[in-house]
DNA sequence: ATAGGGTTAG
């Protein structure tokens, strides 16, 4: 017995000159026109295609003119209407507009309705529309539904809701991967790489084949963390699988090597994909810059200045704070504080980014520059009140000038406004378990043996001709703490941790979430001689490279 | 008459 199958009907003359048309604005104009000399002006469904191909076409007031025209809009028309809006970002609004007509019109909704108006509630972070419409959901029984309950895990997450995005993610029944893939990127968006490697791993247990868009988020992860073996593994999985590396997931693997500190390995993916966008170059480039292969380390001020002028000249595009920081920091750097403080003056002339001066902060100390250090941390100062940050920086360079009076006056202040300083930590991964330890860190399950080891080690260094460095810690500490404080530094436990537990010749990668201060830098330029191992360090800017006694940035950071 | 879904990089 042969199975009877519904007749599939030929399209009309005139909705096959409508897929004709496509997403043309000038061929829809003509089409429209002929729909309505024809007399199908009050054909539901051929007004549904024209406007959805409107929209696609890109203009919403079309879209929104043609609209108007439609006798009585069904649920299927507000439907396709909501989700054709909900593809583009810029229309994501209009999608709110046509579901609250849709609502007031008594048209009643479909869990196809709710997929599309949810992805557009994401897309604005309009979690108070986004929870009213969950409200709905509720009302017209789609609760169940797992496409709507994958949009709303998006939704929440989106909007840093994360309680309600597991609440959501908890109740679905039968997980799809993409309900898994919601939940994951959620965590990881907020900054819970960790949160988002653990719900990866439940995924893998329970069986649940990831794909492209987990790994991408997992990778993403990876990157945050510096974990270095488990972004490898998921390289090895996607080869292994055949998983084609498209331009998202390649740039994701890119984007993980490089915050590992291996830009080899980030440059073979970029040389390995088949097609390379905008964002896939920036992350190679951008790689190489962060690793210390580009202009303010290795001192092409020339080339530098000629860059920054083809961004107006050449790009016709207008230089961001990115570009000024950029260039202030290369120009300090490279000691033409006069220069920086000049390009400042001129590009920027009114109310400079924070950012701006905390480079030329920087320079100033670095080339000991004090009076201009103190004239533009007061500009930072009254920018940014209360960001502790620019307050260390501000007594760090007294201290440097020996003016102890003006670091007891900042350091006062701090306290008035019951400003601290940013607690400092550092990880490490080991057998694809991130580690984290702050300064004087006694929680580690192996603290006796990590402290002994360091104070051992640091022994070895100070018998090698390492001085410790104290200036830069942090000038509020009582004497006795300080030394207490640089012996322990976070850097220098999950070193010692790393040397302890993995084998010789692995380089040890390091993720910091501060800047790298004078003492550690020094002290694992020794480390590195005496335990013969690379050590790589990625603090909040960029990376330092350890190798027999030598470090990538050439003592430039 | 006919038509549709949720997740992913800097």
């Amino acid at each position: 017995m042969e199975t009877k199958q519904a007749p599939k009907l030929p399209h009309s003359p005139t909705y096959n000159l409508l897929l004709q048309a496509g997403p043309r604005l000038y061929l829809l104009h003509q089409v429209h026109a002929h729909i309505i000399v024809s007399g199908y002006g009050r054909s539901r469904s051929l007004l549904t295609k024209l406007l959805n191909l409107a929209c696609a076409a890109g203009s919403i007031s079309y879209t929104r003119q043609i609209f108007l025209t439609v006798p009585n809009p069904d649920s299927f028309l507000f439907t396709s209407l909501i989700k054709s809006t909900s593809k583009s970002h810029n229309f994501s609004i209009y999608s709110l507009y046509f579901y609250s007509r849709m609502v007031l019109s008594n048209v009643l909704p479909s869990n196809y309705t709710f997929t599309s108006v949810i992805k557009s509630c994401a897309d604005l972070l309009a979690l108070k529309h986004g929870r009213v419409i969950h409200g709905n959901v509720l009302v017209h029984g789609f609760g169940l539904d797992v496409y709507v309950q994958a949009a709303l895990v998006a939704l929440y997450g989106k909007c840093g809701d994360l309680i309600n995005a597991r609440k959501v993610f908890d109740k679905i029944r039968d997980r799809s991967i993409v309900a898994w893939n919601s939940m994951i990127s959620g965590y990881e968006q907020n900054g819970f790489a960790v949160e988002a490697i653990g719900l990866f791993d439940r995924m893998k247990e329970m069986g649940v084949e990831p794909d492209s868009a987990t790994f991408v988020s997992v990778l993403s992860a990876c990157a945050h963390l510096g974990a270095f073996s488990l972004g490898c593994w998921v390289h090895e999985y996607i080869v292994g699988n055949g998983l084609y590396l498209n331009v998202v997931l390649g740039t994701s693997l890119i984007n993980m090597y490089k915050r590992c500190g291996n830009v080899s390995k980030a440059r073979e993916v970029f040389d390995s994909m088949k097609e390379r966008n905008v964002v896939a170059w920036t992350a190679m480039i951008s790689g190489y810059g962060t690793n210390g292969h580009a202009c303010a380390h290795a001192g092409l001020v020339n080339e530098g200045r000629r860059l920054f002028a083809s961004i107006r000249e050449e790009y016709r595009l207008v230089p961001g704070v990115e570009h000024h920081v950029c260039m202030v920091d290369m120009l300090g750097r490279a000691g033409l504080l006069e220069e920086a403080y000049n390009f400042i003056k001129e590009e920027i002339p009114e109310n400079p980014a924070p950012a701006i001066l905390t480079a030329m902060l920087g320079a100033c100390k670095m080339h000991k520059n004090f009076d201009l250090g103190a004239q533009v941390a007061g500009h930072l100062l009254a920018a940014e009140p209360e960001n502790p940050a620019h307050y260390v920086i501000l007594s760090n360079i007294y201290a440097l000038a020996g003016r102890m009076d003006q670091v007891e006056i900042v350091r006062n202040s701090m306290i008035r406004k019951r400003l601290r300083k940013q607690v400092g930590y550092s990880t490490i991964e080991v057998d694809q378990k991130t580690n984290l330890f702050s300064m004087g860190d006694k929680s580690h399950s192996e603290t006796n043996e990590i402290y002994h080891y360091l104070d051992e080690l640091m022994w070895k260094c100070r018998e090698a001709g390492y001085v410790p460095v104290s200036d830069s810690v942090m000038h509020e500490l009582e004497e006795e703490e300080r030394e207490f404080a640089l012996r322990y530094h976070s850097e220098k436990l999950a070193i010692a941790f790393g040397l302890l537990k993995t084998s010789h010749g692995t380089p040890i990668r390091i993720v910091k979430n501060l800047r790298m201060c004078e003492d550690c830098h020094s002290a694992i330029k020794f480390i590195s001689v005496i335990s013969n191992r690379e050590i790589i360090v990625r603090d909040k800017l960029r990376f330092h490279h350890f190798k027999a006694g030598s470090c990538s940035c050439l003592d430039y950071w």
